[in-house]
RNA sequence: GCGCCCAUAGCUCAACCGGACAGAGCAACGGCCUUCUAAGCCGUGGGUUGCAGGUUCGAGUCCUGCUGGGCGCGCCA
């Protein structure tokens, strides 16, 4: 229909233009808006007001001038002239209601589009370290980056979600040091357990049973593993010294084979946890791509060498450095360190170039907020690697501020003093959680109130809309239940929507309309949050139709045509809530 | 100090490419269950869109400068 009305448009406008009204190179962008007002018709334009200053006339003149060129159309039943010089059109009922026809047809594929034209695309999402269990701030990064997912396959992308694993580095060596520690102390050894080590009570389970599984094979003497270790923070010393020199100190007295063997263990125990977390959450991976996998294939010594002969390297105080200030970035990147090992941001240069030959159209990066400071530079190693800028693309999401009531949760998995993920969905379930987090913008700051989250539940809107949902399904089977009234008979239903005349059911087929657009627009913003504003505008609108009007009408013509018109909204609200991971209750 | 993000009703937030009277929920107040689920509906009150300029037919939206908040600025990961 939208189609249709800019093709009247663009002919109304180049006959103007052949009359010499408008000049002939004037070539605005034609739009065409759904109205807020039904008042105002059902799609507006403001080609006049655009048009009003080449024409030299004021814009409800110009406008009076389209209207006039405008062709007649059968489904456009009044077109009208309003406010500054909007052009409002007026769609005949039979346009609007045979949506409904077609959502019952379509079912779950309603809405769903091929505008990416099956175009392969990749998210990369959540990627927080192996080094415990995710808290609520990865939450929302895992719930927009879900969504978006989703929302991009539903517009016919080739959509491959990964896990960029962290399994390489300094931090997943503190986990096995940590981890090592916790074991000697299951062992009964006595020590003072470093200030800068995990000490979430996830590392003590998995000491314990490490040492349930293999009892003393790793146990060495706490007064050996200590012996010469730099002093720590609390006795004055330096904590990454201290925790630096243990990890040497594992590394020696275990030998290289069994500290890998615990090195694994924690990274497998806590990759496991994470993505049972995640499964859990509804959130799932196609990919789950190691860190390390890039200096073992030597991935990173030929992104470094691609650098260095495209001539953006260079070397310096014995480190060899990436010139990414040549492309904006706020200063040069060290890529190989003074000791011969190479930095993080090697792998994510590396990473970066494997992403962008695997034949992706469009790679996007969800990052947590505060690392924003990456942009600049990533962007600079796609340019200087010789990849096209356009095929990069990053979203921010920003952090949600935990409260208990007035008080200001603090967040550091280093300390092990945070709400996990697991945690909040056990007090506010899933539908709950993954509704929250993405019903804002994700640049948009979000306060979490823990205490009211678990309360006040049952005000969720979430509830709201998914007892739209299921209120239909009760109207249903009040159907099936009844003796009197007769079966659902769905050509009849759809044979007389147009008998369906009230403001509530005109609410509701226009609606129903919008639903593509509004899926269309979500996800090439990337931005799930309008997904969830239009379910909750859906549900509103159907909650109130069915307390003014009784579906189950004793007229089977009118039942019928109701029954279809709250199946077409069942559909979309089930699609809807899908695309959010949210389910589709049938009776709550 | 430099950079990025943000600021809308008492609170949490919407507002499609710059459009019509800035909208919801919560909180407050008043109504609606012998009738398809009251996790619902209807009604009332609530605003100088942080401040000051600018761009234009038109600005919450774009530009500049301020104020206030978040985050980032390692040969850490």
């Amino acid at each position: 229909m939208k189609d249709t009305l800019l093709t009247l448009l663009q002919q109304a406008l180049t006959q103007l233009q052949q009359e010499g009204m408008l000049p002939e190179d004037f070539q605005p962008q034609l739009v065409l808006e759904r109205t807020r007002d039904p008042a105002h018709g059902d799609f507006a334009s403001n080609l006049a007001m655009l048009s009003a200053k080449v024409a030299k006339r004021n814009p409800r003149e110009v406008a009076q001038a389209i209207v006039q060129a405008l062709p007649a159309h059968p489904q456009v039943t009044k077109v009208e002239i309003a406010g500054p010089g909007f052009i409002n059109f007026f769609i005949s009922d039979s346009a609007l209601t045979e949506v409904v026809g077609r959502i019952l047809q379509q079912g779950a594929a309603f809405g769903r589009s091929d505008l990416g034209a099956g175009q392969k695309m990749q998210v990369e999402f959540v990627s927080a370290n192996p080094t415990g269990p995710l808290h609520v701030g990865h939450g929302r990064g895992a719930a927009y980056g879900a969504s978006v997912a989703a929302l991009l396959d539903a517009v016919g992308f080739d959509i491959e979600r990964e896990y960029y694993v962290n399994d390489a580095g300094r931090q997943m060596n503190i986990l096995a040091a940590s981890l090592w520690l916790r074991y000697l102390q299951a062992c009964g050894e006595t020590l003072v357990f470093p200030s800068n080590a995990y000490k979430g009570d996830y590392v003590q389970t998995y000491a314990q049973s490490l040492h349930a599984r293999v009892g003393d094979q790793y146990r060495h003497a706490s007064a050996a593993v200590f012996k010469e270790i730099p002093a720590d923070e609390p006795q004055g010393g330096d904590k990454e010294a201290h925790i630096d020199a243990l990890i040497a100190r594992a590394q020696t007295l275990l030998g290289a084979e069994a500290y890998q063997e615990i090195f694994n263990l924690g990274l497998n125990a806590i990759l496991q946890d994470i993505q049972q977390d995640l499964s859990e959450f509804r959130v799932t991976y196609e990919n789950w791509f190691s860190e390390l996998s890039l200096s073992t294939s030597g991935a990173i010594q030929t992104a470094l060498d691609k650098l260095t002969s495209g001539g953006h390297t260079y070397q310096a105080e014995g480190a060899l450095w990436f010139r990414s200030t040549a492309f904006g970035d706020d200063k040069d990147r060290c890529l190989v360190r003074d000791n011969g090992i190479s930095t993080y941001f090697a792998s994510d240069v590396a990473y970066l170039d494997h992403k962008l030959q695997r034949g992706f159209a469009k790679v996007l990066y969800v990052f947590g907020a505060d690392h924003h400071g990456y942009i600049p530079r990533l962007q600079a190693a796609c340019q200087a690697l010789g990849h096209d800028l356009a095929r990069l693309d990053f979203r921010l999401v920003q952090f949600a501020i935990l409260y208990r009531g007035q008080e200001r949760v603090q967040m550091s998995t280093r300390s092990g003093s945070f709400v996990t993920l697991r945690e909040l969905r056990d007090d506010v379930g899933t539908d709950a959680a993954r509704y929250y987090y993405v019903m804002r913008k994700a640049d948009q700051h979000m306060d979490f109130d823990l205490e009211l989250a678990k309360s006040q539940s049952k005000d969720n809107p979430v509830y709201y809309i998914q007892y739209a949902h299921a209120r239909v399904c009760s109207v249903l089977r009040k159907l099936e239940a009844s003796e009197r009234l007769s079966a659902l008979d769905t050509q009849q239903g759809l044979a007389h929507l147009t008998a369906l005349e009230s403001e509530y059911e005109k609410n509701l087929f226009s609606a129903l309309n919008h639903y593509p657009e509004v899926l269309t627009r979500a996800a090439f913003a990337y931005e799930p949050h309008q997904i969830a504003n239009y379910l909750q505008e859906l549900a509103s609108d159907f909650h109130t139709y069915y307390n003014a009007v009784k579906v189950l009408d004793e007229d089977a013509q009118v039942r019928n045509a109701r029954l279809c018109l709250s199946l077409a909204v069942r559909q979309v609200l089930a699609n809807g809530l899908s695309l959010i991971g949210v389910e589709a209750p049938e009776e709550m």
